[in-house]
DNA sequence: TTGTAAGCGTTATCAT
DNA sequence: ATGATAACGCTTACAA
C-alpha cells in the first residue's frame, strides 16, 4: 500500500500535487489523469494523512459533542443523530460524557481544546459557563439546558409550555394538590426552569415542590424513592392546614436528605397527584408507590416529563410529555455547523421546543 | 496565547527543540529552564499541535471503539468505561454506533481506517469479519460477540453456563416445558451461542426454540410481543404430541413472520416459562403477556438474559442474569492497549465471563 | 492542465 | 544541557 501522496505521484509519473487536486478538487485535475489516479487509489486502499492534512490546513473538522450521560436512552439517542449529521456535513464528532461530574467536564473541554475542534454541542450544566471561555472565537451551541450567559445558541424544551400541560392535564383528571419533584436546581438548568414555571402556572391547583440534590440518575433515582416514601407517609396524617386564599403559589419548599426527615405538606387537600421533572425521578417515584404498596396511577396520579421508554413496559399506563431532545440535537449540530462554515450570522438565539402529551402511549393496545 | 513551540521558544529564548523536551522529556532539560518553559505554558494555555505531533512521530495515539447500539445503556455503560481507561491510559477514544446496520458498519470501520487508529475494539457482527481485514497490522480486539475468525481476542460471556443457569433455575421453580426466543442467530453470535448452548443444555426440560429475525432493539421488541401472543394463543389450545422419548432434545424451531402464524409447541407440557436470550425480547415477552391480560411470573415464568434496570420499575419480580459487559469492557480496552504498546504478546485469546444470577434485586425491598 | 516549492508545528538526530 | 536542522505528508500559490 502507498503510505503517501509522493508514492503515488512517482508510481504514476505525475507530480503529488496533482494527486493531492485529484482527491480534494477532482475538477482542477484532467478526466484522464483523475481517473488514473482514483483508480489506482480505490486499487491500493491509500487514505489521505489525516494529521498532515489537518496540520497544512490549519483546521481540524472536529466537532466536540459533550453530553451529561451518555448512559441515557434518550442522549445517546441525540448523540446518535448529532454524530450522524456530522458525518454526513463531512467532520468528525468527537463524543464526550461528563456523567455530571464537574472534573470529567473540565477534562472533557481540555480534551476538546487539545483536539482543537472546530465547534462544540454540549448540554451544559451550571458550572459549565466558565469553562466555555476557554474555547475563545469557536462557535458553541447548547442543548437541552442552558448557560444562561446567553453567549450561545440554545436549542431546548419549553420548560413553561411543558409544565403547564402536565398541570393542565392532571388538573382535568381531578388532581387537586399536586407534589412536584425536582432534582438539583442549582447545578442543572432545566429544573430550574421547570421549577421557575410551575410558580408561574395558571392553573388553580395547589401543589408542594421538593428538590433532591442528586445530579446524576441513580441519586435522582434513590432520591426521589426515599422523597416519594416520606411524602406518602406524611399524606396519611394529613390534616388541613390554613394558610391563605392564594392556592397558587408555592406553600412549601424542601430540600429533604434523609428518609427520617417527614416531607412538609401544606394545602387544604391532601397530595393526589405526583410530577416529576425527570423520567430518573418518575422511575424513583415509581419504586416509592412499590414500597407504599400503592397503585400507580390508581391511588395517586404520576406524571412525568420525558416520556422513558420503559413506559411501555409498565403493567398500567403513565401520562408523560415526550422530550423533543432528538430534534433539537438535529437543529444544534446543524446550527452549529453553519456557524463554522459561516452560512449562518444572526445574533445567537434560543429555541426552545414544545413536547406532546403522551397519554395512551402504554403497551396495553 | 503562543500558537506554537517556536513562539514559546522564541519569547523565552531557547531553542524550540528545548520547549519541545520540557514538554514531552522532562527530565531532558534542566528544572530551572524546564519550570520556566512549564509555567509559561500554564500562563499562557498553550497547547500543542496534535496533527504536527502526529504527523512528526507517525502515530496517531486514538483507539476506535466499534459499538452496535449506543441507545442500549449497558452498551453505553461498556462505552463509557472504555472512554475513561483510554484516556487515563494516554489515548484518544473515537466512539461510533453502528445502529446493527451493514451500512453504518461499513462506514465505522473505513472513518477509524482514514483516522489511522492504532487500534480498535469492537462488538462485531457476523458481517463485520470482512470488514476487519482492512486493518492491517493494528490490534483488533472484540467485545461481546464473535466473528469466530480466531484472530483476535474476545472478551465476552460465557453463554455456556448462562443458559445452564437461566434453564437450571427455571427447572428448579418448576417449569417443565421452556418457550426461549432469540434474534437473528446468522447476525448476531452471542444469539447464536446461547441457542448452542441450549440446545448442549444438561437440564431434563422440553423447550422450543423461537428466532426473530431482527437485528435491532425496535424489532426484537415488537417481534418478541408478536411471537409472545401467539406462542400463548397456540398454548391455550395444547395438546400432547408424542415425540419420542428424548426430551432434552429441540423440538421445534421457527421463524415467525407474523402473528397470524401460529406458534407451534411441541412437546408433552404445555409452555410454562420463557427464556429471552436479551433484554429487548424480555421487554417484548412482558408486553405480548400484556396483551394477553396474563401476569408475568404467575401465570407464566419469564427470565431473561442481561439484567435490564428497568426489572427494578416492574411491580413484581422478574428472574435474570447480569451481563458481564462492562467488566468484560474494561480487559477488552487494557488487552487493546497492551498490545498496542507490545505488553502483551502472547496468542489470542478468548476470555469468557460469567453471569451471575439475580433473583431478588426487584423494587420491592 | 500540470509541476515546483514553500511551509504548517512538531520531534529526532546530530552537533555543540 | 541546549541548539540547529531535517523530515513527517499534505496543500496551495505560483510558474510553466
Amino acid at each position: 500500500m502507498p503510505e503517501s501522496l509522493i508514492d503515488i505521484a512517482r508510481k504514476l509519473n505525475v507530480a503529488p500535487s496533482t494527486v493531492s487536486r485529484a482527491i480534494s478538487a477532482p475538477d482542477k485535475v484532467a478526466a484522464k489523469t483523475r481517473q488514473k489516479i482514483l483508480n489506482y487509489i480505490k486499487e491500493t486502499g491509500y487514505h489521505p494523512n489525516i494529521s498532515a492534512r489537518n496540520l497544512r490546513k490549519q483546521q481540524s473538522k472536529t466537532i466536540g459533542i459533550v453530553v451529561n450521560d451518555l448512559c441515557d436512552s434518550l442522549i445517546a439517542q441525540a448523540a446518535n443523530i448529532m454524530q450522524d449529521i456530522a458525518f454526513k456535513r463531512g467532520y468528525f464528532p468527537v463524543l464526550l460524557s461528563t456523567d455530571e461530574s464537574r472534573t470529567k467536564e473540565r477534562e472533557s473541554i481540555e480534551r476538546l481544546l487539545v483536539l482543537n475542534v472546530c465547534g462544540v454541542v454540549i448540554i451544559p450544566s451550571s458550572t459549565t459557563a466558565s469553562l466555555l471561555d476557554h474555547f475563545n472565537h469557536i462557535p458553541v451551541v447548547e442543548l437541552d439546558r442552558s448557560t444562561s450567559t446567553c453567549k450561545n445558541d440554545e436549542f431546548r424544551m419549553d420548560d413553561t409550555a411543558a409544565m403547564q400541560m402536565a398541570t393542565s392535564y392532571l388538573k382535568e383528571q381531578g388532581c387537586k394538590h399536586l407534589s412536584v419533584i425536582f432534582g438539583n436546581i442549582d447545578r442543572i438548568s432545566s429544573f430550574k426552569s421547570r421549577h421557575l414555571a410551575l410558580l408561574n402556572c395558571s392553573q388553580e391547583l395547589e401543589y408542594n415542590s421538593y428538590f433532591i440534590k442528586g445530579v446524576n440518575a441513580q441519586d435522582l433515582i434513590d432520591g426521589a424513592r426515599k422523597l416519594t416514601n416520606t411524602i406518602i407517609e406524611s399524606n396519611k396524617n394529613f390534616s388541613v392546614e390554613e394558610i391563605g386564599s392564594d392556592l397558587n403559589k408555592e406553600v412549601a419548599q424542601l430540600l429533604l436528605e434523609s428518609s427520617d426527615n417527614p416531607a412538609k405538606i401544606t394545602g387544604q387537600n391532601p397530595i393526589d397527584g405526583f410530577i416529576a421533572a425527570n423520567h430518573s425521578i418518575a422511575a424513583g417515584i415509581v419504586q416509592g408507590f412499590y414500597d407504599q404498596g400503592l397503585e400507580v396511577n390508581k391511588d395517586l396520579k404520576v406524571f412525568t416529563f420525558d416520556n422513558p421508554d420503559w413506559i411501555s413496559i409498565l403493567p398500567y399506563k403513565m401520562p408523560s410529555l415526550t422530550h423533543p431532545l432528538v430534534k433539537a440535537a438535529d437543529l444544534a449540530i446543524n446550527r452549529l455547523i453553519d456557524r463554522i462554515e459561516h452560512k449562518y450570522s444572526d445574533n445567537v438565539e434560543a429555541r426552545l421546543l414544545r413536547p406532546q402529551l403522551c397519554v395512551d402511549k402504554s403497551s396495553q393496545a
